[in-house]
DNA sequence: TTGCTTTACGCACACATGTGTGGTATACTC
DNA sequence: GAGTATACCACACATGTGTGCGTAAAGCAA
Protein backbone atom coordinates (compact mmCIF):
# COMPACT_ATOMS: atom_id res chain seq x y z
CA UNK A 1 0.00 0.00 0.00
CA UNK A 2 1.43 3.26 -1.47
CA UNK A 3 0.43 6.91 -1.11
CA UNK A 4 -2.78 5.47 1.14
CA UNK A 5 -2.56 9.10 2.85
CA UNK A 6 -2.73 11.87 0.39
CA UNK A 7 -3.92 9.91 -2.98
CA UNK A 8 -5.37 13.57 -4.14
CA UNK A 9 -2.04 15.24 -4.08
CA UNK A 10 0.62 14.50 -7.16
CA UNK A 11 3.92 14.14 -5.81
CA UNK A 12 4.81 17.29 -6.84
CA UNK A 13 2.74 18.67 -4.78
CA UNK A 14 2.70 16.62 -1.81
CA UNK A 15 6.72 17.72 -1.82
CA UNK A 16 5.87 21.14 -1.76
CA UNK A 17 3.20 20.67 0.81
CA UNK A 18 5.36 18.80 3.27
CA UNK A 19 8.59 21.20 2.64
CA UNK A 20 5.95 24.44 3.15
CA UNK A 21 4.54 22.71 6.54
CA UNK A 22 7.91 21.83 7.58
CA UNK A 23 9.34 25.27 7.53
CA UNK A 24 6.74 27.04 9.70
CA UNK A 25 7.05 23.79 11.82
CA UNK A 26 10.88 24.68 12.24
CA UNK A 27 11.41 27.79 11.57
CA UNK A 28 8.20 29.44 12.49
CA UNK A 29 7.69 31.21 9.67
CA UNK A 30 6.48 30.12 5.81
CA UNK A 31 8.44 29.94 2.91
CA UNK A 32 8.08 32.92 -0.18
CA UNK A 33 7.47 31.61 -3.39
CA UNK A 34 11.02 32.13 -4.76
CA UNK A 35 12.56 30.14 -1.28
CA UNK A 36 10.10 27.37 -2.82
CA UNK A 37 11.24 27.97 -6.13
CA UNK A 38 14.78 27.62 -5.17
CA UNK A 39 14.30 24.47 -2.97
CA UNK A 40 12.36 22.84 -5.87
CA UNK A 41 14.86 24.26 -8.55
CA UNK A 42 12.08 26.09 -10.29
CA UNK A 43 13.53 29.20 -11.69
CA UNK A 44 10.14 30.58 -12.57
CA UNK A 45 8.04 32.16 -9.68
CA UNK A 46 5.30 31.22 -11.93
CA UNK A 47 6.05 27.43 -11.56
CA UNK A 48 5.44 27.95 -7.93
CA UNK A 49 1.90 30.05 -8.17
CA UNK A 50 0.94 27.02 -10.08
CA UNK A 51 1.38 24.54 -7.84
CA UNK A 52 0.39 26.89 -4.84
CA UNK A 53 -2.79 27.33 -6.59
CA UNK A 54 -3.30 23.55 -7.15
CA UNK A 55 -2.57 23.40 -3.24
CA UNK A 56 -5.50 26.05 -2.46
CA UNK A 57 -7.77 24.41 -4.78
CA UNK A 58 -7.22 21.35 -3.39
CA UNK A 59 -7.58 22.70 0.56
CA UNK A 60 -4.25 22.65 1.84
CA UNK A 61 -3.57 26.02 2.04
CA UNK A 62 -4.72 29.41 1.71
CA UNK A 63 -2.89 32.20 0.69
CA UNK A 64 -3.77 35.81 2.25
CA UNK A 65 -3.16 38.32 -0.29
CA UNK A 66 -0.58 40.35 -1.14
CA UNK A 67 1.43 40.12 2.50
CA UNK A 68 4.20 38.55 2.51
CA UNK A 69 4.82 34.86 3.64
CA UNK A 70 1.38 34.89 3.17
CA UNK A 71 1.20 30.92 3.17
CA UNK A 72 -1.56 28.86 5.61
CA UNK A 73 -1.33 25.61 6.07
CA UNK A 74 -4.63 24.40 6.72
CA UNK A 75 -4.37 20.04 6.95
CA UNK A 76 -0.93 20.15 9.78
CA UNK A 77 -2.06 16.68 10.23
CA UNK A 78 -1.67 15.99 6.39
CA UNK A 79 1.78 16.44 6.55
CA UNK A 80 3.04 14.46 8.54
CA UNK A 81 4.85 11.97 6.41
CA UNK A 82 6.05 8.56 7.67
CA UNK A 83 9.83 9.33 9.03
CA UNK A 84 10.33 5.62 6.36
CA UNK A 85 13.42 5.18 8.48
CA UNK A 86 13.88 2.84 10.39
CA UNK A 87 15.90 4.89 12.97
CA UNK A 88 18.81 3.54 14.87
CA UNK A 89 19.29 5.51 17.77
CA UNK A 90 16.11 6.13 19.22
CA UNK A 91 15.99 9.39 19.65
CA UNK A 92 15.14 11.35 22.50
CA UNK A 93 11.84 11.97 24.23
CA UNK A 94 10.20 14.72 25.09
CA UNK A 95 7.77 14.63 27.39
CA UNK A 96 5.10 16.91 28.52
CA UNK A 97 3.14 17.49 31.46
CA UNK A 98 -0.18 18.50 30.81
CA UNK A 99 -2.72 19.54 33.68
CA UNK A 100 -6.48 18.23 33.11
CA UNK A 101 -8.54 21.34 34.54
CA UNK A 102 -11.94 20.83 35.78
CA UNK A 103 -12.35 24.75 34.98
CA UNK A 104 -11.21 27.11 32.85
CA UNK A 105 -11.58 31.04 34.28
CA UNK A 106 -11.00 33.76 31.63
CA UNK A 107 -9.01 36.58 33.87
CA UNK A 108 -7.04 38.92 32.42
CA UNK A 109 -4.43 39.58 31.38
CA UNK A 110 -4.12 35.86 30.55
CA UNK A 111 -5.96 32.56 31.30
CA UNK A 112 -6.06 31.32 34.61
CA UNK A 113 -6.27 27.61 35.03
CA UNK A 114 -8.08 26.29 37.96
CA UNK A 115 -8.96 23.52 39.98
CA UNK A 116 -5.68 20.85 38.31
CA UNK A 117 -7.59 17.81 38.45
CA UNK A 118 -4.95 15.14 37.14
CA UNK A 119 -1.63 15.53 34.87
CA UNK A 120 -1.09 13.51 32.07
CA UNK A 121 2.69 13.18 30.70
CA UNK A 122 2.57 13.27 26.97
CA UNK A 123 4.65 12.37 24.37
CA UNK A 124 5.42 16.06 22.86
CA UNK A 125 5.44 14.69 19.10
CA UNK A 126 1.51 13.62 19.61
CA UNK A 127 0.77 17.23 20.98
CA UNK A 128 3.06 19.37 19.10
CA UNK A 129 3.22 22.75 20.52
CA UNK A 130 5.52 25.37 21.51
CA UNK A 131 3.33 26.94 24.01
CA UNK A 132 2.01 25.54 27.34
CA UNK A 133 -1.04 22.89 26.58
CA UNK A 134 -3.64 21.90 28.84
CA UNK A 135 -6.16 19.23 28.75
CA UNK A 136 -9.91 19.51 29.31
CA UNK A 137 -12.49 16.60 29.73
CA UNK A 138 -15.35 16.66 27.39
CA UNK A 139 -19.09 17.22 28.51
CA UNK A 140 -21.98 16.09 26.58
CA UNK A 141 -21.89 15.35 22.78
CA UNK A 142 -21.73 18.65 20.89
CA UNK A 143 -18.83 17.56 18.91
CA UNK A 144 -19.37 14.08 18.12
CA UNK A 145 -19.51 14.45 14.29
CA UNK A 146 -16.03 15.48 14.54
CA UNK A 147 -14.96 11.96 16.33
CA UNK A 148 -15.04 13.33 19.86
CA UNK A 149 -17.32 11.76 22.35
CA UNK A 150 -18.57 12.45 25.88
CA UNK A 151 -15.51 11.31 28.49
CA UNK A 152 -12.72 12.40 25.95
CA UNK A 153 -10.32 14.34 26.63
CA UNK A 154 -9.05 17.03 24.09
CA UNK A 155 -5.60 19.17 24.40
CA UNK A 156 -6.23 22.58 23.84
CA UNK A 157 -3.11 25.44 23.09
CA UNK A 158 -3.95 28.20 25.00
CA UNK A 159 -4.44 31.36 22.60
CA UNK A 160 -6.81 34.25 22.09
CA UNK A 161 -7.36 34.03 18.70
CA UNK A 162 -8.40 31.65 16.33
CA UNK A 163 -8.52 31.25 12.28
CA UNK A 164 -11.70 30.50 10.48
CA UNK A 165 -12.85 26.54 11.06
CA UNK A 166 -10.26 26.37 14.28
CA UNK A 167 -11.83 23.86 16.69
CA UNK A 168 -11.85 25.76 19.84
CA UNK A 169 -12.53 26.19 23.42
CA UNK A 170 -14.49 29.42 24.51
CA UNK A 171 -15.81 31.32 27.45
CA UNK A 172 -19.26 31.76 26.58
CA UNK A 173 -21.28 33.57 29.56
CA UNK A 174 -19.01 32.13 31.97
CA UNK A 175 -18.74 28.62 30.22
CA UNK A 176 -16.65 26.84 28.92
CA UNK A 177 -17.77 25.35 25.22
CA UNK A 178 -15.63 23.42 22.44
CA UNK A 179 -17.21 24.52 19.18
CA UNK A 180 -15.56 25.06 15.92
CA UNK A 181 -15.27 29.31 15.17
CA UNK A 182 -16.49 31.00 12.28
CA UNK A 183 -16.33 34.54 12.37
CA UNK A 184 -18.70 36.96 10.14
CA UNK A 185 -18.99 40.63 9.89
CA UNK A 186 -18.70 41.18 13.87
CA UNK A 187 -20.39 38.09 14.53
CA UNK A 188 -19.39 34.95 15.72
CA UNK A 189 -20.71 31.61 14.76
CA UNK A 190 -19.89 28.35 17.05
CA UNK A 191 -20.63 25.44 15.17
CA UNK A 192 -21.31 22.34 16.94
CA UNK A 193 -20.05 18.79 15.17
CA UNK A 194 -23.46 17.57 15.95
CA UNK A 195 -26.57 17.36 13.41
CA UNK A 196 -28.85 17.32 15.98
CA UNK A 197 -28.00 20.87 17.77
CA UNK A 198 -27.77 24.14 16.20
CA UNK A 199 -25.01 26.85 16.00
CA UNK A 200 -24.44 29.61 18.44
CA UNK A 201 -24.59 32.87 17.44
CA UNK A 202 -22.48 35.43 19.63
CA UNK A 203 -22.51 39.16 19.25
CA UNK A 204 -19.38 39.77 20.90
CA UNK A 205 -20.54 43.44 22.08
CA UNK A 206 -23.47 42.07 23.97
CA UNK A 207 -22.16 38.57 24.81
CA UNK A 208 -19.16 37.50 27.10
CA UNK A 209 -17.17 35.83 24.89
CA UNK A 210 -13.34 34.58 24.98
CA UNK A 211 -10.94 32.29 23.43
CA UNK A 212 -9.36 29.97 25.42
CA UNK A 213 -7.11 28.10 23.18
CA UNK A 214 -7.16 26.02 20.29
CA UNK A 215 -8.16 22.25 20.21
CA UNK A 216 -4.70 20.32 19.38
CA UNK A 217 -5.25 16.88 19.94
CA UNK A 218 -7.89 14.21 21.71
CA UNK A 219 -7.19 11.12 23.82
CA UNK A 220 -9.43 8.69 24.95
CA UNK A 221 -9.44 5.80 27.19
CA UNK A 222 -11.76 2.59 26.81
CA UNK B 1 7.99 48.18 37.00
CA UNK B 2 6.22 45.53 39.25
CA UNK B 3 6.50 42.38 37.40
CA UNK B 4 8.14 39.37 39.25
CA UNK B 5 8.71 37.20 36.22
CA UNK B 6 10.99 38.98 33.55
CA UNK B 7 12.13 41.77 35.29
CA UNK B 8 14.94 41.94 32.49
CA UNK B 9 11.85 43.33 30.25
CA UNK B 10 10.14 46.65 30.47
CA UNK B 11 6.58 46.33 30.05
CA UNK B 12 5.91 47.37 27.01
CA UNK B 13 8.93 45.17 25.85
CA UNK B 14 7.29 42.13 27.28
CA UNK B 15 3.65 43.05 25.68
CA UNK B 16 5.78 43.16 22.85
CA UNK B 17 7.55 39.98 23.16
CA UNK B 18 4.29 38.71 23.79
CA UNK B 19 2.94 39.60 20.86
CA UNK B 20 4.95 38.72 18.26
CA UNK B 21 4.86 35.35 20.51
CA UNK B 22 0.70 35.03 20.30
CA UNK B 23 0.96 35.79 16.07
CA UNK B 24 3.68 32.84 15.84
CA UNK B 25 1.45 30.81 17.35
CA UNK B 26 -1.93 31.49 16.17
CA UNK B 27 -1.18 32.45 12.70
CA UNK B 28 1.87 30.69 11.79
CA UNK B 29 3.89 33.76 10.70
CA UNK B 30 5.79 36.66 12.61
CA UNK B 31 4.25 40.07 12.34
CA UNK B 32 5.70 42.42 10.48
CA UNK B 33 7.54 45.92 11.99
CA UNK B 34 4.53 47.78 10.94
CA UNK B 35 2.00 45.04 11.79
CA UNK B 36 3.50 45.25 15.94
CA UNK B 37 3.14 49.09 15.14
CA UNK B 38 0.03 49.08 14.17
CA UNK B 39 -0.88 47.12 17.29
CA UNK B 40 0.45 49.24 19.42
CA UNK B 41 -0.45 52.67 17.92
CA UNK B 42 2.95 53.19 17.01
CA UNK B 43 2.71 55.32 14.32
CA UNK B 44 6.95 55.10 13.42
CA UNK B 45 8.41 52.18 12.26
CA UNK B 46 11.33 53.44 14.04
CA UNK B 47 9.94 53.61 17.47
CA UNK B 48 8.81 49.61 16.50
CA UNK B 49 12.52 48.79 15.80
CA UNK B 50 13.83 50.37 18.86
CA UNK B 51 11.65 47.74 20.75
CA UNK B 52 12.57 45.05 18.89
CA UNK B 53 16.37 45.96 19.07
CA UNK B 54 16.14 45.83 22.68
CA UNK B 55 14.50 42.32 22.64
CA UNK B 56 17.14 41.30 20.49
CA UNK B 57 19.85 42.40 22.77
CA UNK B 58 18.26 40.89 26.15
CA UNK B 59 18.02 37.47 23.99
CA UNK B 60 14.28 37.13 23.72
CA UNK B 61 14.30 37.10 19.76
CA UNK B 62 16.32 37.15 16.76
CA UNK B 63 16.14 38.71 13.48
CA UNK B 64 16.99 37.48 9.98
CA UNK B 65 18.67 40.86 8.19
CA UNK B 66 16.87 41.57 5.06
CA UNK B 67 14.09 38.68 5.30
CA UNK B 68 10.41 39.84 5.78
CA UNK B 69 8.82 38.59 8.72
CA UNK B 70 12.26 37.57 10.00
CA UNK B 71 11.80 37.41 13.62
CA UNK B 72 12.35 34.29 15.48
CA UNK B 73 10.99 33.84 19.20
CA UNK B 74 14.32 32.80 21.23
CA UNK B 75 12.42 32.09 24.66
CA UNK B 76 9.04 30.33 23.63
CA UNK B 77 9.26 29.73 27.42
CA UNK B 78 8.62 33.22 28.30
CA UNK B 79 5.75 34.13 26.36
CA UNK B 80 4.17 31.56 28.31
CA UNK B 81 1.61 32.33 30.97
CA UNK B 82 2.49 31.84 34.22
CA UNK B 83 2.31 28.29 35.41
CA UNK B 84 -1.32 28.96 37.22
CA UNK B 85 -0.87 27.20 40.69
CA UNK B 86 2.18 25.56 42.77
CA UNK B 87 1.07 22.29 43.02
CA UNK B 88 0.86 21.18 46.48
CA UNK B 89 1.53 17.47 46.10
CA UNK B 90 2.75 16.78 42.90
CA UNK B 91 2.46 12.99 42.37
CA UNK B 92 4.51 10.13 41.09
CA UNK B 93 4.05 10.08 37.43
CA UNK B 94 4.90 7.26 35.39
CA UNK B 95 5.26 6.98 32.09
CA UNK B 96 5.17 4.28 29.38
CA UNK B 97 7.15 4.20 26.44
CA UNK B 98 4.37 3.03 23.63
CA UNK B 99 6.08 2.03 20.38
CA UNK B 100 4.29 3.05 17.18
CA UNK B 101 4.51 -0.01 14.84
CA UNK B 102 3.01 -0.11 11.15
CA UNK B 103 3.41 -4.24 10.89
CA UNK B 104 2.23 -5.98 13.39
CA UNK B 105 3.30 -10.20 13.04
CA UNK B 106 2.00 -12.72 14.68
CA UNK B 107 4.38 -15.68 16.24
CA UNK B 108 4.45 -17.61 19.03
CA UNK B 109 4.62 -17.38 21.44
CA UNK B 110 4.05 -13.79 22.09
CA UNK B 111 3.54 -10.84 19.48
CA UNK B 112 6.72 -9.71 17.85
CA UNK B 113 6.32 -6.35 16.74
CA UNK B 114 8.18 -5.29 13.60
CA UNK B 115 9.20 -1.40 11.75
CA UNK B 116 9.00 0.73 14.73
CA UNK B 117 8.33 3.86 13.85
CA UNK B 118 8.22 5.88 16.94
CA UNK B 119 7.92 5.59 20.32
CA UNK B 120 5.39 7.77 21.99
CA UNK B 121 5.63 7.88 25.92
CA UNK B 122 2.09 8.41 27.76
CA UNK B 123 0.93 8.58 30.99
CA UNK B 124 0.57 5.41 32.25
CA UNK B 125 -3.24 6.20 33.63
CA UNK B 126 -3.96 7.37 30.37
CA UNK B 127 -3.36 3.97 29.23
CA UNK B 128 -3.89 1.85 32.05
CA UNK B 129 -2.37 -1.30 31.57
CA UNK B 130 -0.27 -4.13 32.99
CA UNK B 131 1.29 -5.81 30.07
CA UNK B 132 3.01 -3.84 27.48
CA UNK B 133 1.38 -1.43 25.00
CA UNK B 134 1.77 -0.57 21.93
CA UNK B 135 0.24 1.87 19.27
CA UNK B 136 -1.06 1.87 15.59
CA UNK B 137 -1.63 4.06 13.30
CA UNK B 138 -5.47 3.69 12.05
CA UNK B 139 -6.13 3.41 8.41
CA UNK B 140 -9.44 3.49 7.31
CA UNK B 141 -13.19 4.65 8.64
CA UNK B 142 -14.17 1.09 9.42
CA UNK B 143 -14.46 2.20 13.15
CA UNK B 144 -15.75 5.53 12.83
CA UNK B 145 -19.27 4.69 14.43
CA UNK B 146 -16.86 4.10 17.68
CA UNK B 147 -15.45 7.38 17.24
CA UNK B 148 -11.85 6.25 15.59
CA UNK B 149 -11.40 8.01 12.33
CA UNK B 150 -8.65 7.57 9.97
CA UNK B 151 -5.15 8.37 11.00
CA UNK B 152 -5.80 8.16 14.85
CA UNK B 153 -3.72 6.27 16.91
CA UNK B 154 -4.90 3.15 18.74
CA UNK B 155 -3.57 1.81 21.96
CA UNK B 156 -3.13 -1.92 22.00
CA UNK B 157 -2.44 -4.27 24.99
CA UNK B 158 -1.35 -7.72 23.57
CA UNK B 159 -3.56 -10.84 24.44
CA UNK B 160 -4.31 -13.89 22.46
CA UNK B 161 -8.34 -13.95 23.91
CA UNK B 162 -10.89 -11.30 24.09
CA UNK B 163 -14.21 -11.57 24.85
CA UNK B 164 -17.58 -10.62 22.95
CA UNK B 165 -18.32 -7.07 22.27
CA UNK B 166 -13.76 -5.99 23.23
CA UNK B 167 -12.48 -3.81 20.30
CA UNK B 168 -9.56 -5.58 19.12
CA UNK B 169 -6.77 -5.93 16.48
CA UNK B 170 -6.59 -8.97 15.11
CA UNK B 171 -4.69 -10.64 12.00
CA UNK B 172 -6.70 -11.74 9.15
CA UNK B 173 -4.86 -13.46 6.49
CA UNK B 174 -1.61 -11.28 6.77
CA UNK B 175 -3.44 -7.93 7.80
CA UNK B 176 -4.21 -6.30 10.58
CA UNK B 177 -7.57 -5.07 11.20
CA UNK B 178 -9.37 -3.46 13.69
CA UNK B 179 -13.10 -4.44 14.83
CA UNK B 180 -15.40 -5.29 17.78
CA UNK B 181 -15.15 -9.24 18.23
CA UNK B 182 -17.92 -11.67 18.45
CA UNK B 183 -17.44 -15.44 18.24
CA UNK B 184 -20.44 -17.62 17.49
CA UNK B 185 -20.70 -21.09 17.65
CA UNK B 186 -17.23 -21.87 16.04
CA UNK B 187 -17.52 -18.93 13.50
CA UNK B 188 -16.22 -15.51 14.58
CA UNK B 189 -17.74 -12.31 13.31
CA UNK B 190 -15.83 -9.61 13.15
CA UNK B 191 -18.05 -5.88 13.08
CA UNK B 192 -16.79 -2.59 11.78
CA UNK B 193 -18.55 0.32 13.38
CA UNK B 194 -19.60 1.52 10.38
CA UNK B 195 -23.51 1.34 8.90
CA UNK B 196 -21.57 1.28 5.57
CA UNK B 197 -19.50 -2.00 5.93
CA UNK B 198 -20.41 -5.35 6.46
CA UNK B 199 -19.37 -7.53 9.04
CA UNK B 200 -16.45 -10.34 8.11
CA UNK B 201 -17.64 -13.69 8.52
CA UNK B 202 -14.31 -15.96 9.57
CA UNK B 203 -13.85 -19.31 9.96
CA UNK B 204 -11.17 -19.90 11.76
CA UNK B 205 -10.34 -23.56 10.83
CA UNK B 206 -10.53 -22.09 7.07
CA UNK B 207 -9.02 -18.56 7.60
CA UNK B 208 -5.46 -17.50 9.42
CA UNK B 209 -7.09 -15.88 12.33
CA UNK B 210 -5.34 -14.27 15.48
CA UNK B 211 -6.21 -11.65 17.67
CA UNK B 212 -3.43 -9.46 18.58
CA UNK B 213 -4.53 -7.50 21.27
CA UNK B 214 -7.43 -5.38 22.16
CA UNK B 215 -7.72 -1.52 22.35
CA UNK B 216 -7.53 -0.20 25.14
CA UNK B 217 -7.35 3.54 24.07
CA UNK B 218 -7.12 6.16 21.13
CA UNK B 219 -5.69 9.50 20.56
CA UNK B 220 -5.49 11.87 17.92
CA UNK B 221 -3.95 14.85 16.65
CA UNK B 222 -4.87 17.96 15.26
C1' DT C 1 25.55 68.73 35.04
C1' DT C 2 26.56 64.63 31.79
C1' DG C 3 25.41 60.27 30.16
C1' DC C 4 22.46 56.36 29.39
C1' DT C 5 18.03 54.04 28.54
C1' DT C 6 13.40 54.03 27.12
C1' DT C 7 9.78 55.66 24.43
C1' DA C 8 8.29 57.78 20.32
C1' DC C 9 7.84 60.42 15.56
C1' DG C 10 8.83 61.05 10.49
C1' DC C 11 10.63 59.79 6.31
C1' DA C 12 13.28 57.94 2.44
C1' DC C 13 15.54 54.05 0.26
C1' DA C 14 16.42 49.49 -1.40
C1' DC C 15 15.24 45.17 -1.75
C1' DA C 16 11.91 41.33 -0.70
C1' DT C 17 7.93 39.39 -2.36
C1' DG C 18 3.21 38.49 -4.26
C1' DT C 19 0.92 38.85 -8.67
C1' DG C 20 -0.08 38.84 -13.70
C1' DT C 21 0.82 37.69 -18.43
C1' DG C 22 2.51 34.95 -22.04
C1' DG C 23 4.91 31.22 -23.50
C1' DT C 24 6.27 25.56 -24.23
C1' DA C 25 5.55 20.71 -23.42
C1' DT C 26 3.49 16.33 -21.79
C1' DA C 27 -0.17 13.40 -20.44
C1' DC C 28 -4.86 12.15 -19.84
C1' DT C 29 -9.94 12.09 -20.85
C1' DC C 30 -14.05 12.58 -23.73
C1' DG D 1 -9.26 16.74 -32.06
C1' DA D 2 -10.64 19.67 -28.16
C1' DG D 3 -10.36 20.30 -23.43
C1' DT D 4 -8.10 20.07 -19.04
C1' DA D 5 -4.51 19.39 -15.56
C1' DT D 6 0.32 19.25 -14.64
C1' DA D 7 4.88 21.08 -14.95
C1' DC D 8 7.99 24.19 -16.46
C1' DC D 9 10.40 29.10 -18.10
C1' DA D 10 10.90 34.32 -18.55
C1' DC D 11 9.89 38.75 -17.19
C1' DA D 12 7.50 43.02 -15.61
C1' DC D 13 5.12 45.49 -12.00
C1' DA D 14 3.13 47.05 -7.74
C1' DT D 15 3.47 46.79 -3.15
C1' DG D 16 5.11 44.72 1.10
C1' DT D 17 8.75 45.29 4.33
C1' DG D 18 13.32 45.75 6.64
C1' DT D 19 16.66 49.31 7.37
C1' DG D 20 19.05 53.77 8.20
C1' DC D 21 19.12 58.32 9.88
C1' DG D 22 17.66 62.36 12.29
C1' DT D 23 14.87 64.39 16.06
C1' DA D 24 12.95 64.77 20.76
C1' DA D 25 11.08 64.18 25.48
C1' DA D 26 11.22 61.86 30.06
C1' DG D 27 13.35 59.28 33.77
C1' DC D 28 17.31 57.84 36.33
C1' DA D 29 22.09 57.31 38.07
C1' DA D 30 26.83 58.97 38.61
Amino acid sequence: MKESQHTDLTTRQRAIFSYIAERVQSSGRPPTVREIGEKFNLSSTGSVRTHLRALIRKGYISTQAGISRGITILKPSAARQRPAKPRSTPKAIKTLQIPVVGRVAAGPPILAVEDIQEILELDEQLAPSHGELFALHVRGDSMIDAGIHDGDYVFIRPQKVAQKGDMIVAIVDGEATIKTYFPANGKIRLQPANDKLQPILIDPSKTEFQIVGKVTGMMRRF
